[in-house]
DNA sequence: ATCTGTCTATGATCTTCATCATATTCGGAC
DNA sequence: GTCCGAATATGATGAAGATCATAGACAGAT
C-alpha cells in the first residue's frame, strides 16, 4: 500500500481530479508514531499539518496545577494542526498518541500553497474547523450545565459512535482508555470518573476489560445523558 | 456611506482586489436589528451569513432544563452562521442581539460562490474560523478546571479587550451585560455571579453603573484569573 | 409621581464533587 | 513464579457552589 492508496482513501482528498493527484502526492510524507509519543506540543511553531492514517490521538492542553484536558480525541482520516498551520501561530494544544498510529505530514509552507492552487482543500479544511466548532460547542455547553455522570455517559457514548464497534457484548470503544482519560475529558477528577464508572459497571451499563470499554445498555446510558 | 466603504473597512474583506469588488458588493444586503432580537435560532436552516457592521450579538445554546450558555460574544466585523452555512447543517447556537446592530447579510448560495471564486474568502473564513476554535479551546479549559471567580474574572478581562474603551475610572465593557448574562459565560448560576461580581466590587477592581462594567484594578483581576 | 417588571442583593440550606487517605488489583518485567 | 509501578477502588471529610427564599433597587411605562 502506497502514500497514494492512503491519501485517497481519506475524506480530506476526495473530489481531486486525477491529474492533480501526482503534484499533490510527493508533498505527503508518513511518519510512525509510539503510544504515549508526542507529536506536537501546545505553543510550538506550526512546522506541519497531520493527517492522521490509523491510530488515535489526543489533543490536551495543561493547566499550571498539573490539571489536564482533553480537547478531541481523532483518529484515522482527522486532521491535527489546522488552526497553528493556517493562522500561524503556536499549536493550541499538544497531541498525544493513544494508540499508535501512523500519520502522514505536509509542511506548513507546502500546506499553504497546496490551499491556494486547490480550492478544494481550502474547503476541506472550512470542513474540518466547522466540524470541531460544532463539538466544542457541545462540550462548551456540556461542562456548563451538566453534571459529572452526565458528562461521562456523553463522552462514553460519543466515543463509542466515533471509534466503536459491534461485539456480542456490546458496543467496544476501541482505544485504550484511563479513568484519568476519560477524568479529562469530562472535567473531573480520576477519583470521581472511577465512582461514576464503577457505578456504570454495577448498574451493568458498561464493562470493562484491560482498558477497553464495552457499553452494555445504550439506551440507558443515553436517558443519563439526556437526564432531567 | 454606503455598502462599500463599510465592506472595505472590514478585515473579512482585506486582500480583495479593486475590479472584484464590483461583483461581490452587491450581494451583500443590510439589515438592522434591536436590542434581544434574534439573527437566527438554533437548528434552523442556515439561509444566510451574516458580517457585523456595528452593534454586539451574543450566539447562545438553550439547554432542555432552560438553562442558557454564551458561546461567544461578537461585535463588529465578526461573521455568524459561517459553520451552518458551510457545512449546510442547522446553525449551532441562536444569535441574539444585545446592542443595536447593523449587520450585512450574503445569502448561502452567493457565500458559497464567493468562496469558490475568491480562494481570499475561503482563507477568510479559515481565519475566522481558526480563532474561534482557539478561544473555544480555552474556555473549554477554563470550565473544565477553574473555579468560578477565575471564570468571571477572565471573562470581563477577555471582554475588556476585546470590546472595551479607556475611561477616566478604568477600562470601560461597552456594552449592557447582566449579571445573567455572565452566569451563562461562565456556567455558573445568576446567584453566583452576583455574589462573585458584588465581591469583586467592594474590593474595588470593578464598578457597575447602568448594566456597563467598569473593569478598575486590572492587575488583580488577571491575578485572579490566573489564581490556582 | 407611581406602578411594574426586571435586575441585583443576601441569607440559609443542601448537593455535588474535590480532596485526602489507603487499599487492592492488574499487567508487565525479570 | 515474584516484584513493582500504574491503574482501580472506596471511605471520610470538607469546600465550592447550586438551590430556595425573600427583599430591595432601579429603569422605563403610563
Amino acid at each position: 500500500m502506497d502514500r497514494r492508496d492512503i491519501l485517497q482513501a481519506l475524506p480530506f482528498f476526495a473530489g481531486l481530479s486525477e491529474r492533480d493527484w501526482e503534484k499533490v502526492i510527493d508533498l505527503f510524507s508518513e511518519r510512525q508514531y509510539k503510544k504515549d509519543d508526542y507529536i506536537f506540543l501546545e505553543g510550538e511553531a506550526p512546522e506541519a499539518l497531520y493527517v492522521i492514517r490509523t491510530g488515535k490521538v489526543k489533543v490536551l492542553r495543561h493547566s499550571t496545577d498539573g490539571k489536564d484536558v482533553v480537547l478531541r480525541v481523532c483518529g484515522p482520516g482527522n486532521l491535527l494542526g489546522t488552526v497553528a498551520v493556517f493562522d500561524g501561530g503556536g499549536y493550541p494544544g499538544t497531541a498525544q498518541v493513544i494508540e499508535d498510529c501512523s500519520v502522514l505530514a505536509i509542511s506548513r509552507n507546502d500546506c499553504l500553497t497546496l490551499v491556494n492552487r486547490y480550492p478544494v482543500f481550502a474547503l476541506a479544511v472550512i470542513a474540518d474547523l466547522g466540524t470541531r466548532l460544532r463539538s466544542s460547542a457541545e462540550q462548551i455547553r456540556s461542562l456548563a450545565v451538566e453534571r459529572v455522570e452526565q458528562r461521562i455517559a456523553r463522552v462514553l457514548l460519543k466515543l463509542a459512535e466515533s471509534a466503536g464497534s459491534d461485539a456480542p457484548e456490546g458496543r467496544v470503544i476501541e482505544m485504550p482508555l484511563t479513568r484519568q482519560d476519560v477524568a479529562d475529558m469530562t472535567g473531573t477528577t480520576v477519583e470521581t470518573a472511577i465512582r461514576v464508572m464503577s457505578k456504570f459497571r454495577r448498574q451493568e451499563l458498561i464493562k470493562t476489560r484491560r482498558g477497553r470499554v464495552v457499553l452494555v445498555d445504550i439506551p440507558t446510558l443515553q436517558e443519563i445523558a439526556e437526564m432531567r
